[in-house]
DNA sequence: TTTGTTTATCGTAATATTGCAATATAATAA
DNA sequence: TTATTATATTGCAATATTACGATAAACAAA
């Protein structure tokens, strides 16, 4: 056995954790944030920034892309990744229900 | 190989790394999302709650607890869970410094 | 065409996570 | 004391993730 039963749980409760499994790794944090520090940005950048191999880099960028939390677009041979503010978004609100939920609370 | 270069990365990063990790899979929200809704709770309660059977949500808690997300006060024989505010406020602020750097950005 | 540059994919080893039965622990009640 | 109740821990099988070398694919430049 092992491994996420994702049957049991709503539609809700199954995005908002693929979404946080897609920053649950610093790579893909450090990743976040150096897209935050450049205006536009290629995925070259990335691998001399950070201490991994490119494989593993693109590997992460997928991870954080099938997230919708960056998109790239085709820039000549490179590719620019950017944040997508959508997503942002869709994660702050959560954290809004939550706060809103969390008033009135007891311990 | 494999697994996290943890060392290679800010302590920033790892610890808001560690945090979206608690909160990567559905069952982990849905306690959260459960603890909202009820003003106190006993671990009981969430094993009926969810399709899971107690020893793995004794072991989802653990990890809630382990990364401040949930705090657990001993009352009787059972346990209060509750939502640690401080813990939403550090991940609220991380995403307020997220909204503010994407402010005059590209793509 | 050939060469170089950039990114993606494949294959695979190392490690981590998930789920649960069985069992243990801790506190209360009888 | 002996239940009973609530939660935690152990051990393990199934599965997922991570990292990277090797290689491929796509495209531009020479």
């Amino acid at each position: 056995m092992g491994a996420s039963k994702s049957d049991s749980f709503s539609l809700e409760q199954n995005e908002m954790a693929t979404l946080f499994k897609a920053l649950s790794h610093p790579a893909r944090i450090a990743i976040v944030d150096y897209l935050l520090t450049v205006d536009s940005c290629i995925c070259g950048d990335i691998v001399n920034e950070l201490p991994l191999a490119q494989p593993t880099i693109s590997q992460h960028l997928k991870e954080l892309k099938n997230a919708n939390i960056i998109k790239g677009t085709i820039e000549g041979t490179a590719i620019c990744y950017c944040i997508n503010p959508d997503t942002i978004d869709k994660i702050e609100n959560h954290f809004g229900m939550i706060r809103h939920k969390l008033k009135n609370k007891c311990c």
